[in-house]
DNA sequence: TGTACATCAGTGAACGCGCGTTCACTGATGTAC
DNA sequence: TGTACATCAGTGAACGCGCGTTCACTGATGTAC
């Protein structure tokens, strides 16, 4: 039992550094992230870092995985803050709000795992499952509307290649949606990110004023696209 | 006549200096750009770098003004080299060809701009037209679309918000669309933008393989879905 | 055309800084008998 | 419960490196008469 105060503090510890390191990387950019400037932050001498990071490729390592857990517990908890089940555009809204707020609260992460690269840093397999938290999210909405039949089946014609890429998706991971939705879905996904990145990477400066309000009517009109009806008028 | 002499030496230098540093910025990335190592390239010292270019950061503007004309003048070529006016589909798709291809031969410069801002570096205001020289190619097409009729005027309902920002921005600008249809494009734009995105910093990957397939796939639905026809059945 | 002077390109040393990582060490915290 | 030993956290010095930028300088290239 007393084992477990060093194991506590050690805890404890590991995620000021973590702190520490998200402080730094929004203040400069991954790129500057420097355990130097992380220790000097604590009040520790930089080798002690060592103790808890084998490395500084490993602390980003360890950043990035947080990262995709925090958007995609945002994602999570804004679907089911959604009562009607049966909507799927209102679920779809919720949780594209909740990563465009999740990113514009956390600018530095969201580059981190959105934007480009860190380069010279190379992701290992660890990252993949937290990668995938906020996907489930969005899939398990469109499997929703599948089993529901509130989505039209497919009558979206795709090229033979994409058509095979999507089937091997399928028979890899189980999703149960069939292709012409799966791809309509990938086009939302990207539509989702494509225009958070636009906005945080200062694109729209000059052109739109009220981002939020741009926003949400970009992912109305996406989930229109995606066959997600609005509650009352089910098919 | 002789002057040109050291003119054109000069104009030379400078090519070979902002070829140097795409080079290193395509092998380690941007922030990693580093005088003394376009210096060392060169076999130069890097104090003589500052005859050329008053600090690093200045370099790194050029070669973002370089890059957005680089993908704005292979957005007009490919334009341009549709032979129908009147396939606005076949333009749209043409360009959009034209943005990737730029984009996966020259990775590091898409990423300088259209990926997460080098931090600590302020774009200053040479950028902006640039910058908007790709924008402008795909803004003609509507217009173009807009003037023979061929789009259809926009029955899309826009929340008042993001009605008043875009009548703004026609004012401001000059563009001869209406509201619903400049909706439409900027959504198209940042998927445009967002796809390629997604295929560079490696989110398509475990997703589908035939990378270029599915982003023709996803730009001809984008330019359906911006109501550009086909070229023979126009309406 | 020929000379005196101004302009410019490039050199090399230096300043002051920060970085990741290693290593031998000191003490404190836990464990086993 | 008390002592001997092992584990672990944190220190401080050091290695070897790279960076942007400044500055006084040498020569070569151009300009004006």
């Amino acid at each position: 039992v007393t084992t477990n105060a060093r194991a506590r503090v050690r805890a404890e510890l590991t995620r000021e550094i973590k702190e520490a390191a998200r402080r730094q990387i929004d203040e400069a950019g991954a790129p500057a992230l420097s355990l130097r400037g992380v220790a000097r932050e604590l009040g520790m001498v930089s080798s002690a870092l060592y103790r808890y990071f084998p490395s500084r490729d490993d602390l980003l390592t360890a950043l990035i995985v947080d990262a995709y857990d925090a958007v995609g517990a945002a994602g999570e908890a804004a679907d089911a803050g959604v009562r009607r089940r049966e909507d799927l555009a209102g679920r779809w809204l919720a949780v594209a709000r909740a990563a465009r707020a999740w990113a514009l609260a956390n600018r530095a992460e969201y580059a981190l795992i959105y934007g480009s690269p860190v380069p010279g840093y190379r992701a290992p397999e660890d990252t993949i499952g937290p990668a995938n938290r906020l996907t489930a999210v969005l899939l398990a909405i469109l499997a929703d509307g599948v089993a529901a039949g509130a989505l039209p089946a497919g009558r979206h014609a795709l090229p033979a290649a994409v058509r095979a890429d999507l089937r091997d998706l399928r028979a890899r991971t189980g999703i149960d949606v069939p292709e012409p939705v799966l791809f309509l879905g990938i086009l939302a996904w990207s539509q989702l990110f494509g225009a958070i990145s636009f906005e945080l990477f200062g694109h729209l400066h000059s052109v739109v004023e009220d981002h939020e309000a741009f926003f949400d009517a970009a992912m109305t009109t996406t989930a229109e696209r995606l066959g997600l009806q609005p509650a009352r008028r089910r098919r």
